[in-house]
Parts: C-alpha cells; structure tokens; sequence
DNA sequence: GAGTTATGGTCTCGTTTCGTTACCAACGAT
DNA sequence: ATCGTTGGTAACGAAACGAGACCATAACTC
C-alpha cells in the first residue's frame, strides 16, 4: 500500500479523502464540478482577502483600497464586482457628495468564514515551514545549475 | 451595531473574527503577511485541485494531466513545481524510459488538507446559491444596460 | 532497420489578464 | 474660481496564461 507508514503521519481523515475521490470521480472539469467553479472565484488573487477583511463590518471603498495598499483600484472594483455578482457581498452606495460606497457580507458571505478561517489558521502555523521549504528548494536549484553549467 | 440581527445569520465564531482584526492590525501588504503570502501561493488557478487530487494516492505527472482535463502540461509543470518549491509536494523521478515520475504530497502536503475539505464542503452545499446570485445579478445588469441605452 | 508509441517535459507564440497612470463628475470649503 | 474628496472608468504597456509543436529515449511492430 501507498500508507505504510500513516501512524506517524498527520492525519486526513478518511471521510475527507472519500469525499475527494467521490468528487474526483464526478470528473473535475469546470463545466460540471462545483468545486472548480467555486475555486475560480474565490482563488484569484484578491477575493479571500477581500472577504476577510469584511468580516467584522462593512467597509468603504476607500478603507479597504487602504488597507490593502497594493490592490489598485481597478482590481479592487473588479474583485467587489465579482463578489458581488456571486452573492457574497451587497453594494450600497449613499448619494451623497462625494459618494459614498459600501461593500458588507451577506449571509452566503459570512458563510464562507468558517472554512476560510481554518485555512488562514493553517497559513500562519506552517508559514515556517514553508518559507524554509522554499530556500531549500531554491539553494539546490542553484547548485544543479552550477553544475550543469 | 451593524449585526442587530445576528440571531438568524450563519454564526461567524467572535473567535474567527478576532483573528482576521489581528491580523489585519498588523497589516496585510504581501510582504509581512503569512497569510497573503500562502494564499499568493495556493490561491491560484491549479495548485488546490492539485493537492486534492494527490490526497489518496501519489499520481504520475499523466494520471494528473489526464483527470484535470483542461489544464495544459505547462501549466501542470509550472503549477507542480511551486507545490514542490513549497515542500508540498514531492517528486520522483524513475529513470526508466520512458521516464516514470510521481507526485506525491509531504507531511505538510498532507497537513492543508483539512482546511481545505472544510472549503470543498461549503463549495459542494452553497453552489446553487451563487449560481442563483450570478444569473440574478447578469439578468439584473443586462436591465440596467437597456435602460441606459 | 524503419516506423510507431509512450512519457515528461520545454519552447514559441498569440491571447487574456493585470497593474499603473491619467482622467472624470459633483459638490462643499477656501 | 479653485481645490480637495470619492468612487470609479479608459487606455496602455507588462506579465501571466493556454494551445500546440517539438524533443530524447527506448521498447515494440512489421
């Protein structure tokens, strides 16, 4: 078997691996799996940051172009708008002058917390590891270069 | 407040929420954030289909290319390399002809998976509700279009 | 011994997406 | 009259992406 050695390892539990392989048998095409579409909406660059930063209260346009300083803000309008057509955020805009926008979760908004809580969790426990995965990796790169040079 | 009716709303654990102002207190510029820099990495197009693919079983670089159908070899290439940089994954190389190699997910591979099972479940039951928000949102846009016109 | 097949890529090129910068409309304050 | 503020849009160059051709090697076929 391919897990000889699965007690020493960190678990997956084997619900979530079935639950990969029922989906993976469904095919995984974009056309027909729910899980690519969702992915290929929030997996760009800005959405799950966006939707984080939503998460206590709404906020304008202006305070989240600030807080993230380096969206522009034609990006930050294409993301909210994206949002914004997949039901997660609701636009409202004041008409005041100068006019005043802002973006909050809705419930469908909100409900993707959860699940993204446990990723970030996971990012800031083995953002280490990573980062020294990546030296590593980079390091011998290096080396093989030379020597095939 | 801007939650008085929390009661009825899908919960957003206070604790989650804690954790995104923390985080979000320190700054979210690429640079110094954990977060911004895992979800710059596996936040892309491929790289989570991928690591969910290699969840059971280590795969060839074919049986990838072949479940996910419409990805092209570069991408696969390009996509299999970063999990790798990151020590996501591991590559091995069998030097038969033609040559065998397999990808197969590190403990820390392994270690994402739960989190990201958590977006796979809410991507599988809230499907049809973003589809539902998307066509509301087109059909209400293209009004909006012949109005103006 | 010539031709075919299979694997795991790389290279090139055209298209799409992204980021930067300039600009706009409307009004209140100076 | 001019300036500043807000929430964008328009235009353009840069970067990323996708489709497809190509390659080395050896085993198998004819």
């Amino acid at each position: 078997m391919t897990r000889e050695h699965a007690d020493n390892l960190p678990e997956v539990p084997e619900e979530i691996i079935q639950h990969f392989d029922q989906w993976q048998a469904e095919g995984v095409d974009a056309s027909n799996c729910p899980v690519r579409d969702v992915l290929d909406r929030i997996g760009d660059k800005w959405s799950v940051l966006i939707l984080m930063l939503l998460a206590r209260e709404p906020k304008r346009f202006s305070a989240l172009n600030n807080v993230v300083s380096d969206i522009s803000k034609r990006m930050l309008t294409q993301t909210l708008r994206a949002l914004q057509r997949d039901g997660l955020v609701e636009r409202t805009v004041y008409p005041t002058t100068p006019p005043r926008v802002d973006y909050r979760l809705t419930d469908l908004g909100r409900s993707v917390l959860q699940p993204l809580a446990g990723l970030i969790v996971w990012a800031d426990k083995r953002h280490d590891e990573i980062r020294i995965a990546r030296d590593t990796f980079d390091k011998e790169e290096a080396i093989a270069a030379r020597l095939s040079a």
